[in-house]
DNA sequence: GCCAACGTTGGC
DNA sequence: GCCAACGTTGGC
């Protein structure tokens, strides 16, 4: 029995957003072209909830809920030459990226705006408040989610 | 290994 | 459109 941790991933709306997740039900978190979000999401597990952030638009913030339900796929983005996410450095038999596979769980009634997490969380507490901040997938603490769920 | 230049993310 | 905060790249 693992325990269950709490992430956060950011999508521009524009690009894939709450309402497609709802309605494809699953999606392939791929395109993540950052070692640190990848690491991130190496040390998930199945049955990890994932935050959705809507980014670079208006309101920024949190607007669904995720679950993890499969882990360490080759992301299939980086051999696809027509893809933004093309890798020409990476190989077949040597991968760089790979990506976890997550299902919508529930859309929140009212966004939970970056202006709102700011109010409840200082930047140590929650990364995503921290001005600047790039990364696009982000560890959340236990009781900072707790406390994000009641919010939802 | 250092670091300047450049690129990207994303809020405002 | 601006800019802060990084990550990446490449010359040396």
């Amino acid at each position: 029995m693992t325990e269950i941790n709490y992430w956060l991933m950011k999508s521009e709306p524009d690009a894939y957003s709450i309402d497609t997740l709802k309605n494809e039900s699953e999606t392939l978190w791929d395109g993540i072209r950052n070692y640190q979000a990848r690491n991130f999401m190496r040390k998930m597990n199945k049955r990890d909830k994932v935050f959705f952030y809507h980014s670079n638009c208006k309101p920024p913030g949190i607007v669904g809920l995720m679950e993890v339900i499969d882990l360490n796929i080759v992301d299939p983005t980086q051999f696809d030459k027509d893809s933004k996410y093309f890798d020409p450095k990476s190989k077949p038999e040597n991968p760089k990226w790979d990506c976890v596979k997550v299902k919508f769980i529930s859309k929140s009634n009212k966004i939970l705006s970056l202006p709102e997490l700011k109010i409840l969380f200082s930047e140590d507490e929650l990364l995503v408040v921290k001005k600047g901040n790039r990364l696009s997938i982000l560890p959340v603490q236990k009781d900072i989610a707790k406390i994000i769920l009641e919010k939802l």
